[in-house]
Formats: C-alpha cells, structure tokens, sequence
DNA sequence: GTAAGTAATTACCAATTGGTTACTAGTTAC
DNA sequence: GTAACTAGTAACCAATTGGTAATTACTTAC
C-alpha cells in the first residue's frame, strides 16, 4: 500500500473525485435515483455537457445505472448501481465534515476563522 | 440541502477532491507527516509543480500544515491540521471501498467484471 | 400551425491545466 | 574544484477541459 502503484486508492480516487463527479455520487446517494433535469437543477452552475460527461464516466465504471424510458419527450433516470452503494458511508461521512466546517465558518481558500492557529507555515529555528 | 447553493458538500468537495488531491490528503492521513521529495516518490506520475500547487491550496485552506527548516538543502514536511484530521473518517472509509473494489476486479472505465448485470443500460418499454 | 418539453450531441472557441527544462542556494563529500 | 542534495520557482508550450449555441425527435397543449 505504500507505492502508489499498488495502492488501490489512486485508481478508486482518479474516477469518483474530480469536479461535479463526488457532488453527483452524494446527490444519487443521498436523495435515491434522480432524471437528467432534476441533476441539472440541483446543480445550476453545471452545464448538460459536462453532466452528461460525468454520468457517462461513472456508468463505464459500474457505478451509476442509467434507465431510459425510449419516450417522447425521453424520460432519463440515473441512479446508484449496487457497487456504487459501497460509497454510500464514505460520502455520509463527508456530509458530516462539510456540515462540520460549515458550521466553524470554513471559507474556501481562505480556510478556518482560526487561521492564525493553523494556517501559518511553521519555521522550525535552524 | 437540496439546493446546490445552500449545500454544504459541494464547497468542500471542491476544495479536497480533483487529480492527486484526495491521494495527498490520504497518504498524509494515513502515514503522518511527510517530505516534499517522500510524496513525491509515493507518487511517481505527478511533477514537482502540481505536487506544490496541490500543497498550497490545501494550506490555504487550513487542511494541511507546512513546516519548513530554513537549513541547506531546506527540509521541508507536511503534515494534516487538527481540521484536516476530521477527514481521516472519511478517508479511511473510501479506503475500504478501494480494497474492496480492488478484489472485485474492478478496472478504470470497464467497471467490474460483473458488469453484464450492473453496466448496461436499462431500457424500459414504452 | 406553432411552441414547449426532454436528454442529449455536435461544432467551435476560449480558458485552464499540466509537462518540461533550466535555475537557485549553501554545505558536505570526493 | 566539482557534484550532489532539497524544495521549490519561472518560463514556455502542448494538451485537456469547459462554455455556448444550434440541432434533433415526436407528442401534447394552445
């Protein structure tokens, strides 16, 4: 486990993180089995083709089950595949950090209130 | 929670998942303080300029604490803040799942070898 | 007859990201 | 005297990523 090239946690990480990706996998997690629109919704700042990119990585991956109903208009829904429940601990827990740090008033580069505490590098005396 | 905007998941997940971020964030939880030049072997695929970036975003963000001996050649280690330790949950869950993932036979963008069940489309009749 | 609704895909362009090479500093070992 | 050691930084270029607008298909409502 201490080279990254047996490490199982590299090729884990490089398909569930990354922009939008972990934020779909808690939205499918949390929330149960959602249309293309409803994603699209709950997420306003993406856009329908990196939504689509995204959704169409993590079902080559067997994570994410896609459902269509050959209708129209067409009637898409994405969901969890049972492998994908396995993450389903990893993103509650998640959850709680990002409440956590919420609630400590964790700002986006610019870090934690206590800053002062934490943030600074140290310089160890030569 | 239900709106991107108001949901706290998606600031953190910005800032602690992407290429070689989360990995850092790991090996940092997982062996304790590191080296400049040890995460660099532990990673053999990433360049010293993405290393540091990732670095620098991280302590920015209070996740991570840089402590520097001003000797020549300067040594240079890093280690989680008392925040950062608040993913050690989380990191060791994705862990479980990585090793799980891992004897199932799971492969980047071919899913597991099960996938004749969980790949696929669903195709539901009109 | 015309517009709306859904889940995309395509083409094109701009922006962001990442790779590579060279360079730095002062001490120690050869 | 010269090379190695460490943790970067700067400059430049190539590759990847993402945004936007246009387009599709058929049905239903106005």
């Amino acid at each position: 486990m201490n080279e990254a090239n047996s490490c199982p946690m590299d090729p884990l990480l490089q398909r569930i993180t990354g922009r939008w990706t972990t934020y779909i996998l808690w939205l499918l997690a949390n929330e149960g089995p959602l249309r293309f629109g409803a994603l699209m919704a709950l997420m306003p700042k993406i856009s329908a083709k990196v939504l689509t990119d995204r959704l169409r990585t993590l079902e080559r991956n067997g994570i994410v089950l896609r459902t269509q109903k050959p209708t129209i208009p067409p009637e898409v829904s994405y969901e969890l595949t049972p492998h994908g429940h396995d993450l389903e601990t990893a993103l509650h827990s998640l959850h709680r950090v990002a409440l956590k740090w919420h609630e400590l008033g964790w700002v986006e580069d610019e870090g934690f209130p206590d800053a002062a505490v934490t943030l600074k590098d140290k310089v160890l005396a030569d």
